[in-house]
DNA sequence: CTGGGTGTAACAGCTACGGCTACATCCGTG
DNA sequence: CACGGATGTAGCCGTAGCTGTTACACCCAG
C-alpha cells in the first residue's frame, strides 16, 4: 500500500499536454513537461514511454520532435493510465510462503487473492468514470 | 501503488486465530502464529499491536498470557483490518512540489485528491463486504 | 518471586523509486 | 547528406520503507 506517484505524474503530463493542445500547441518535449511537474526530463521521458507503449500519447523524432495526445482528452480514462503505469495493484501477498502444513497457510493466498481482485475492480470502475479532460477541468476551476 | 503486505500479514493471523478458537483455544501466542505465517514472532506482534489500538483483538500480560479476539470473526471486516494497518491509501501524489507558476502545477494535487479518495472509498466498501470469518470459511475450502 | 510472554528500540539487508548523467539513436531540415 | 535538437535507455547514487532479527525492559498469574 505505501504508494508510489507515477499514476500522479503520468496525470499530470497528460492534463498539460491536454492544457496546451487548447492553446494550440500540437507537440511538445519532455523539457517543458518537467518544467510543469518540476522534476527531471527523464522522470518524464520515462512516464511518456509507458503511456506511448499503452497508445495513449505519440512521439515524433528527428528534427522538430516531440509528444502529442494519441486522441482526445475525453477520450483517455484515467483507467488507460493507471494500467499504462500498472505495477502490481494496492495489496501484496505473503512475502515468504506460508507454512503449508498449516490449513490457513495453505489456503489463504488464493482467498485473499479473491478478496483483493474484487477491491482492485472497485478501483478500476471508480477510475474508468474520470477522464483527463474532466481532470484538467476540475484542475483550472480550483 | 507498490503494495507492502502487512495487510495480508493481519489477515492472516485473524484468520488463524479464528479457526484454534472454533477448536476451543482462546488464548494463542505470536509464536505461534508466527509458526503459521513463517515468520518471525516480533512481526507478528507488531501486527497484533495495530490490531489491539483498533480494538480487534485484546492481549493478557503475566502468566499465561497471549492474545484473543476481541469479537466474533463474523464481526470483524476487512475494512476494520485496513484501517488498523493504515498508511496512506493506494495512491501517492508528487514527492516534489509541481511548479506553483503552472496553472496545472497549481490545481492539480485538489483535483487529483478528489479522484483518489473516491477510489480508496471504493476499496473500502469492497473490504466492509467482508469478514474475517468469509475469509476462514474460503481459505478451509480450497 | 518466578518465568513465560509481551512491548519496543535498534540495527542490517533488501528493494523500489526518484533524480541525474551520459551517450547512442533517430530523422526533419537546410 | 551532414546537422542538430530531441528521444531512448542504461547505469549510478541517495533516500525511504519494510522485513527480519537481536536484545532487553516490563508485566503479572500462580
Amino acid at each position: 500500500m505505501s504508494a508510489n506517484s507515477r499514476m500522479t505524474i503520468a496525470v499530470h503530463v497528460l492534463t498539460w499536454m491536454a492544457l496546451v493542445r487548447g492553446r494550440g500547441r500540437e507537440v511538445v518535449t519532455s523539457d517543458q513537461i518537467a518544467a510543469s511537474v518540476n522534476t527531471n526530463p527523464v522522470v518524464i521521458r520515462r512516464s511518456l514511454a509507458d503511456l506511448r507503449d499503452a497508445g495513449v500519447v505519440v512521439v515524433r523524432h528527428g528534427a522538430g520532435a516531440g509528444w502529442s495526445l494519441a486522441r482526445e482528452a475525453e477520450a483517455i480514462s484515467l483507467l488507460d493510465v493507471y494500467e499504462a503505469v500498472r505495477d502490481g495493484g494496492p495489496f501484496a501477498l505473503h512475502r515468504n510462503e506460508p507454512n503449508q502444513a498449516c490449513p490457513v497457510g495453505r489456503g489463504i493466498r488464493p482467498a485473499l487473492s479473491r478478496v483483493y481482485d474484487h477491491a482492485e475492480e472497485a478501483v478500476r470502475r471508480e477510475l474508468a468514470r474520470v477522464s483527463v479532460a474532466d481532470v484538467l477541468r476540475d484542475t483550472l476551476a480550483a
